[in-house]
DNA sequence: ATAAAAAAGGGGATATTTCCCCTTGTCACA
DNA sequence: TGTGACAAGGGGAAATATCCCCTTTTTTAT
């Protein structure tokens, strides 16, 4: 025989502490085996592709990772590899990735706080009924439904420009960093203040920090 | 014999599945045992306050967390249990954290992605010598000796004054908001662009964020 | 194939921000 | 009793940011 009875969990997340001692949670709980761990998602697409005929229980896929993150990682699967059952792990709630990562094809979604219990309940409900949401989750879901989701999505260079704005640069030397007329950046200027509803820079940074967009 | 010969560890962290997990792998290290884990600084004092003759080896403090975070516990610790030896644990390298965990006592700070092996070491170094330092918070700490930190003091009303310079108002707006004349604003404004080496309200802005002066 | 957006850029005006140098009153303190 | 620091406020100018209305070229969608 082939394979044994247990079912194969992949593990991708970059803090090795943590995927190594999960590992050993996972083993504890007696049904399951982790049979690889990655530490990001490109090394994971990597393996993916040279072993397409490995066989793959459940993937648990942290969302915050260098290189290739859990988002992109999941993008991917939906396009390549859509059988593949995966648990998004993460530290924060933020509903905008949750929400990505779910309409990306992710069939559950854990804070890194969730209790043993509780994720030994979502990986077995997972691998057999093929999904599991915590009430978080489902919150957010009926929310996103109920709620007329204006989605602001922003261009490349609007991200570029906007990181720059969170800067003492002043209009006229991001112009010249991003090499175009300070004109063009007035125009990114206007149109953002049009679509994120603000009146100035001020709030454009204010903006910028609470999605995300830059750090501090 | 009332104890046995292996070390004693205590695990902070509100991730339950990150405690529950590093205590098995802490556990295969062989010489050690999780004796308690607890969810947040809070519950974590109470325990010691209840139990001052428990034998504790070693404290890994996590340094976000709700309700009591790490470096609130941590100063709990330098003044009433500085014999407790600590390893903080957090998954951000912020500079400003860091020093002040180790200021504040921590024996050494360790990231969420360390592997096993260097974790393992880690806690050993600790036990046995008293402290452990990685490369990155020994340069940091090279760093801290070498700079002069002039550390700022800001007055009421400058504090009142940045809150309102991190908003869409303009300074005359703010000036009539705080009853004071635009020009005594400009004077806010220039003694702060000048302590805090910055050139712009969007300096500002980004200080104030930084320090926590507003929230976003 | 063609109409409609979108991207890049411009003119010109007004409002706001930034800067430098100044006055007045108050309060501590040596 | 003077002196120096400091808070409040001012004049005036230059630099930036904001706004509105416009052209040209490229993309996109039907």
């Amino acid at each position: 025989m082939k394979t044994n009875s247990k079912n194969k969990i992949l593990i991708v997340d970059d803090h090795l502490l943590f995927s190594q001692s999960l590992e050993l949670l996972i083993k504890s709980f007696g049904d399951y085996e982790v049979t690889e761990r990655f530490e990001n998602g490109k090394v994971f697409i990597d393996y993916i592709e040279e072993n397409k005929s490995a066989e793959i229980d459940l993937i648990l896929l942290d969302v915050n990772m260098p290189v290739l993150d859990g988002l992109s990682t999941m993008k991917w699967l939906k396009d390549y590899r859509p059988d593949l059952k995966v648990i998004a792990l993460s530290v924060n709630d933020d509903e905008e990735i949750i929400i990505k990562m779910i309409t990306n094809g992710a069939k559950g979604y854990l804070l890194k706080d969730t209790s043993p219990e509780i994720f030994k309940e979502a990986i077995e409900c997972v691998i057999e009924k093929g999904f599991y949401f915590t009430e978080l989750v489902s919150g957010m879901l009926i929310n996103k439904v109920n709620s007329s989701d204006k989605k602001i999505n922003l261009k490349e260079k609007e991200i570029v420009f906007i990181k720059h704005a969170c800067t003492e640069m002043t209009y006229k030397e991001i112009a010249s960093e991003m090499c175009l007329s300070p004109k063009t950046i007035d125009g990114y200027r206007e149109s953002l203040f049009d679509k994120l509803e603000i009146k100035t820079r001020i709030g454009l940074v204010l903006y910028a920090i609470k999605h995300k967009i830059v750090f501090v």
